[in-house]
DNA sequence: CGTAGGCTTGAAAAGCGTCAATAGGAGTGG
DNA sequence: CCACTCCTATTGACGCTTTTCAAGCCTACG
């Protein structure tokens, strides 16, 4: 039987922590799903909408984001090819949070019932997806964290880290160690907890100590990968990746 | 034959979003377990340890923190009765995170592949399990908001709003609107992202604008619900409780 | 070649942190 | 039963990080 691999980005997420079976691994790609193009600014989920369907991002960043009181936003994570975005608005009632594309972006929609009849028939499958949503609650606690008791300097260093790590595990840093990072600095705000402003001038400023280098202002070069690390109080542990993973030297 | 009924507490949060079978509860029940009580301050899991055990909350309140570099702390959840509070540790390899205990507190003790084994022999059991992680992250992304892109005064509201919404679900809100909140300042500050000078600020603002009353200083008592919602820019949805949860006004 | 969105920079204000000193309350030992 | 100690709460004064407001600048794109 031919098969479509539209869904392998998935299969390699989910089994990445844990060992699949070559029939759960079929399974995952046999899911029904249609491929959707989302375009940049456009919303995949809306914060207290009904969510039917989980997206999988096929290709380029979407942020999860809540608007308080004031109108101001924060986004609450950022997400990249093999991401699964709202297994919680999905099995969850109602949608807590936004789902936004940052750039023009293919995901794949899988009817939310598809995932839990697949969850229940594969075990290891449900366990796999479960590990998925533990993962995330681990990097949410970091950002906790890294928002709630690092100064700027320390807090951006430490999100271009983890963006520099999550996008080398996905082969997307190139060998001169530069990746590309689609966000606005006010995306960027609003990811750290800052203000535009002076998220410009934290960036200029690690610019000018030559911890990082932007041969254009939506790309990030390190020099020195044990130097960002340290001012950015990076430790990968809470990614839970494998201990194997090719570093970042 | 007889059941110990110690484990009820993580029944009635695991039926609580799903409805189990009596089998699945009597299952879960019958899961083996150690009792012990941690005293206040004593650490249940460490930070980079191996866990092999998950922890349910029978009496008490423990915190989930993370040290940073400049030996800051930000504690990134807060446990009560009925809580499994590290499943993440016992699934994931390393405990990216440390839980202590910050009243004496009773806990049970489930070995890790037990708890494995139960999520793969009843899948319904199993996604509940998921389901409890996934209302965790919802509560985690509600801390990043909160912490942020709310100032200070919303920010201490929206906490004692959620404490009193969680207590008052496992009915440990007193008729008089009054719960007990067995955190010191210092640890307030640790959860919200600030100073326990500033805590203390805020709170004695809170207190004479009559927004809330401390009977005695580890007890918080509401006057108007409304309005203390309204500061805290609260809205209950990211709990995902029921609707017909009683109400606290 | 003009416009819009994002970047950059300056100046001033504000919120929150730091330092420091005092007070209160619970537990302990004499 | 009192003195002592430790921990927490409280308050003032001061300073610094970050925000706010505002203005220009650059670059991609129509």
């Amino acid at each position: 039987m031919t098969q479509s691999l539209t869904l392998e980005p998935m299969a390699r997420t989910l089994a990445y922590r844990l060992n699949l079976s070559a029939e759960d691994r079929a399974a995952i790609l046999r899911l029904p799903h249609a491929v959707k193009t989302i375009e940049r600014g456009h919303y995949m989920v809306r914060e207290r909408a009904r969510a039917t369907h989980t997206c999988l991002m096929l290709s380029g960043l979407s942020v999860r984001s809540k608007v308080v009181g004031t109108g101001h936003r924060q986004i609450v994570a950022v997400h990249m090819k093999g991401d699964m975005v709202d297994l919680q608005n999905s099995l969850l009632q109602v949608a807590d949070h936004s789902v936004e594309a940052l750039t023009t972006s293919k995901v794949a929609m899988i009817p939310r019932d598809e995932i839990i009849r697949l969850a229940e028939e594969r075990p290891q499958v449900g366990r796999a997806l479960w590990l998925d949503t533990l993962v995330e609650g681990s990097i949410s606690r970091e950002w906790v964290a890294n928002i709630g008791r690092r100064d700027a300097r320390t807090r951006i260093a430490h999100l271009l880290c983890e963006f520099a790590v999550r996008l080398r595990v996905r082969g997307l840093v190139l060998d001169d160690r530069q990746y590309e990072l689609p966000m606005t600095q006010e995306q960027i705000a609003d990811a750290t907890g800052m203000t535009a402003v002076h998220v410009n001038r934290t960036i200029r400023a690690l610019e000018s100590e030559e911890l990082i280098h932007r041969p254009h202002p939506r790309a990030i070069q390190y020099r020195d990968w044990r130097a960002l690390a340290e001012v950015g109080d990076f430790d990968s542990n809470y990614l839970h990746l494998h201990e194997s993973e090719p570093s970042l030297h």
